[in-house]
DNA sequence: TGTATTTTGTCAAGTTTCTTTACAAATATC
DNA sequence: GATATTTGTAAAGAAACTTGACAAAATACA
């Protein structure tokens, strides 16, 4: 019989939807033992203790110590084996490919960085290949066949492109197509951001909760939302564009045109603007001398100098918060999350922008969202859009080691 | 052997998760005959037509005429049977419970509705049980065992209470623990609003889209998000309470304690003040006449007197529109919904309200986000809200019809 | 027109998945 | 130490899904 050739690709239903499960129960860290997975499952002993052993033989689970509790004969505990799988992910970021290897807990065990010379896509993408393959070679473990990507600009998910990045000039970039080419293995795109927000609602302060914004506030400002560790992508992937939000019709005008933007009030590239104003009005500031003596003030030396207790960089900061403290407050009252993760180049770094940003949504966002909210810093460090790629990844690992096992 | 005391209710995988898949496939209109449906879920023909079978017994699905495409045999199309089950949803408003009996499909066949004398949340509970009672009495075809409830303020619907509900001053109202307690069926809880923009999205102009938003202007404003059919509850299920998001920060007072609210701008109670105080400064206007007879002029008459071309309420519609087409649009940009519906009883009203809106929201929204949605005025008509509850009972009616079938 | 081709829906038989029942092992309680 | 309780696994049985076969109903083509 021949197949129907126009036939759509079949809803596929997930391989063993307990097994699935059974994985998802365990990462949460909701049960462990295979008779409480039995029971919160709905499942009898003896099929979640198939399905473990299944999981044990691909090297996902691994049996830890004994849990003595209660009455009768203690359970064994499970966890995700962490000694065996690799992960790969990679983040592009001003001018760098980043590459990190995790295990299946998400820890990061090994880190690179390379350089691309040039600006335009063409460079990008063979940097990427490039460095894939260097990564590669060093794994210290079973490699899962897939590479999670963080990449600039509007990115289409499924398909694995880059709709465009406006700040570098790209357009209709097909990085998964190009990549999958040259590697012969499957490339999973995401935006850098949303990716960042992603590992940190999965492996961060994120973790566990219900609903987690992250703002990450770098050159620009953008969000990510994340629902019970789903990502929101929006009907054209672009959830999350908070950057270009109208704060003000009158306000200053954006490099997107409009007025008033989020982002000319509270990106970095705003500090620093507003630094350099200040400082051609002659006040005092550390960053004074910097800035004449050639160094560029951008935001990351407008917050850090805000740390040292420099005045005129604690004002700057203070006028960015007054603002995206306003945004943060409403997002907290629209959306009701459980958690705020304040992230990014800028946002990641210990200055009192949180402080502020706490105190300004505080004063305006509704007090029983209020109440259900936590603000923090992002507890990741550096290579969390990298962590989001392998996110991608870790989302498969079932398929994927059963995939490598099987054949 | 005795079960476990501390159990937490497991997790149920949905009975038949096939069949869940059959009949969600089948309401999403995405395919019809039984060898499709296989294909689509990449099950065998045999598995499709057992399962689709069942369901046929259970007069959830019926056939219909053949599909006469293609080369070979006809498949029969199959659809949701609407001439046996029967639904019944109730809503909250204005001192009424509206009741609407609805079939499978969501078409609403009976409706009726009641006033409660007084305003106390006793009064509330006990009309509303009547009202079942009453209403139950002519269904025309077998109830499913649930009804569900479109209930003002802030509703947990986990437990089927009102937590709080600040306008009528009520706290902590155990509606679902009372009426199942009254009537021996199941009680399923929603605030009516976000049951409106649940009705909206499935059966709607939000049917079949991904993203959607409802935005419920009345006395008070109030949004729903939908991502593919689910509503967003947020964490203590308060998102979409866009009412309080802070506009301007020196604006005037809200009833909430803040100033500059949306709600002080945009709102039914906001519009009619402005017409009032217009009024009052002795400009021309139709509503001057009734305002002066004694009646009350408020928002919805102001949008009528703006659709009859009323210059006074036209500018009040004016400038309502500034402060909501500007959060809508940068809910657009936030969110990158498909769908924006405006509804409520006074969106929803033919008037020049949602071209106001568009037209601002276009100027302020993002490109990209903004290309991608579309902003449209409701087209349920009253008794949304209450179509709102009868989409948690339509949620269920698997579980429901197999229950009444097997007892 | 008649025959070949294609696709649908269903039956019977077979496979896989999950459950039930039973039991040894490991701990707490009395 | 005896009893009660809970865990993990094995063997047999039940349920769910697939495979292969076939009649039925349409189109395509000679």
């Amino acid at each position: 019989m021949k197949k129907n050739a126009a036939a759509p690709s079949p809803i596929s239903l997930s391989e063993g939807e307990y097994t699935t499960a059974v994985l998802k129960a365990i990462e949460n860290r909701v049960l462990q033992s295979r008779a409480s997975l039995a029971r919160h499952l709905g499942l009898s002993r003896t099929t979640a203790s198939t399905i473990v052993s299944r999981l044990i033989g691909l090297n996902l689970l691994k049996e830890k110590h004994s849990l003595r509790e209660g009455r009768g004969r203690p359970g064994i505990l499970l966890d995700l084996d962490e000694t065996v799988w690799r992960v790969i992910g990679a983040e592009f970021h001003s001018g760098f490919w980043s590459f990190v290897e995790t295990d299946l807990k998400g820890s990061i065990v090994r880190t690179m960085s390379i350089k691309v010379d040039r600006g335009d896509s063409g460079s990008f993408l063979s940097g990427l290949v490039e460095g894939l393959a260097e990564f590669s070679k060093d794994v210290g473990g079973e490699l899962l066949p897939a590479f999670g990507i963080g990449a600039p600009g509007l990115v289409d998910c499924d398909r694995g492109l880059i709709i465009r990045a406006d700040d570098l000039g790209w357009k209709n970039v097909l990085v998964s197509e190009y990549v999958e080419k040259k590697l012969k293995s499957k490339i999973l795109l995401i935006n850098r951001n949303r990716g960042a927000g992603l590992a940190e609602a999965r492996f961060g302060g994120g973790r566990g909760m219900h609903q987690v914004v992250y703002i990450g506030i770098g050159t620009g400002i953008s969000a990510a939302f994340i629902i019970d560790g789903e990502l929101i992508h929006g009907t054209s992937f672009g959830a999350g564009e908070i950057g270009h939000i109208t704060m003000n019709k009158e306000g200053p005008l954006c490099a997107c045109g409009k007025r008033g933007c989020l982002h000319v009030y509270s990106s970095g590239t705003a500090m620093a603007k507003m630094a350099a104003a200040s400082i051609a009005e002659e006040k005092d500031s550390g960053l004074e001398n910097k800035w004449k003596t050639g160094e560029l003030a951008d935001g990351e030396a407008v917050c850090l100098a805000a740390k040292e207790g420099d005045a005129l960089a604690l004002e700057c900061l203070r006028a960015a918060s007054k603002y995206l403290g306003l945004a943060i407050a409403n997002i907290i009252t629209i959306y009701n999350p459980d958690k705020v993760i304040i992230g990014g180049p800028i946002g990641s770094l210990d200055s009192p922008l949180i402080d502020y940003l706490r105190n300004e949504a505080e004063l305006w966002a509704m007090p029983h969202a209020l109440g259900a909210v936590k603000i923090e810093r992002s507890a990741l460090g550096e290579s969390v859009g990298a962590l989001g790629g392998a996110c991608l990844v870790l989302d498969r690992k079932l398929s994927l080691a059963s995939m490598v096992r099987n054949k």
